[in-house]
DNA sequence: ACAGTATATACTAATATAGGTATATTATAG
DNA sequence: CTATAATATACCTATATTAGTATATACTGT
């Protein structure tokens, strides 16, 4: 994997905002389009593109498709989100206000959805 | 300055090499020009794109333009500019060959050019 | 004022990327 | 087999980026 094409992909706001996600645990589609709030199509996109160059991997889930970051996450990824988590610009506290948004989001789906993926609800069982 | 405008620029291998070979130290359009091995036009407007976020500066010393990294230099450029030199991909070995002929070029200029910018030949003078 | 060197800008054509709509695929539940 | 949910793909348009050619500017030396 170049480093410029792991920078086209963090070039973006949306796709880094979906890396940043990733990296605290997966997720579906609709998870990703619910935080970032963008519609399915652009979520699908950004996902294929990103799982192409072979930054995340998916498999299914029933009917959801789950998304991680592909381990072991990549240095260079790794060096830059944990740059961003600690800096201060507003692209920066946006990845911070995410990450509250995935936590809550979590917490949401794991007590109201009887039927959430394991692999994001996890490790505690859903229901 | 946003985290994307700067992923921006070191996507594009051709940027990221001059900002690895300014980090170097000062240089002029044309010392770029021979080490990258690109036309002057792509050079200049290279410089320009990040001349015009502030990731670069220049003054003129002559008719050279001298540029170099705008101080201090930015965390996120400062972290990936040191990640990629002690990595290992395509992409990475180049920038280190860069700083090998950058230090080439600068040591022939300051013997054969009696005229070379200071900027550039410094701290040693230019005779 | 003129010629030469270094650099920048304007303009254009080619290509890539982004965004939206419609439709297709895959799996589940009944 | 049908309806529905979640996701993916095809296709088109708008916009941005790149690359090249020509020309302009800024400065130096004569």
């Amino acid at each position: 994997m170049e480093a410029s094409e792991i920078y086209k992909c963090i070039a973006d706001p949306q796709r880094l905002r979906i890396l940043n996600l990733l990296d605290g645990g997966s997720l579906c589609v609709c998870h990703l389009q619910t935080i970032i709030d963008i519609p399915q199509v652009k979520a699908s996109k950004q996902l294929a593109i990103m799982k192409q160059i072979g930054l995340l991997e998916s498999h299914r889930e029933g009917t959801w498709m789950v998304y991680s970051l592909a381990q072991p996450v990549h240095g260079l990824l790794r060096v830059n989100l944990d740059y961003l988590l600690q800096a201060n610009c507003s692209e920066c506290n946006q990845l911070q206000r995410d990450l509250v948004a995935r936590k809550q989001l979590i917490q949401q789906i794991t007590q109201d959805s009887p039927d959430c993926p394991t692999a994001v609800c996890a490790p505690q069982p859903c229901y």
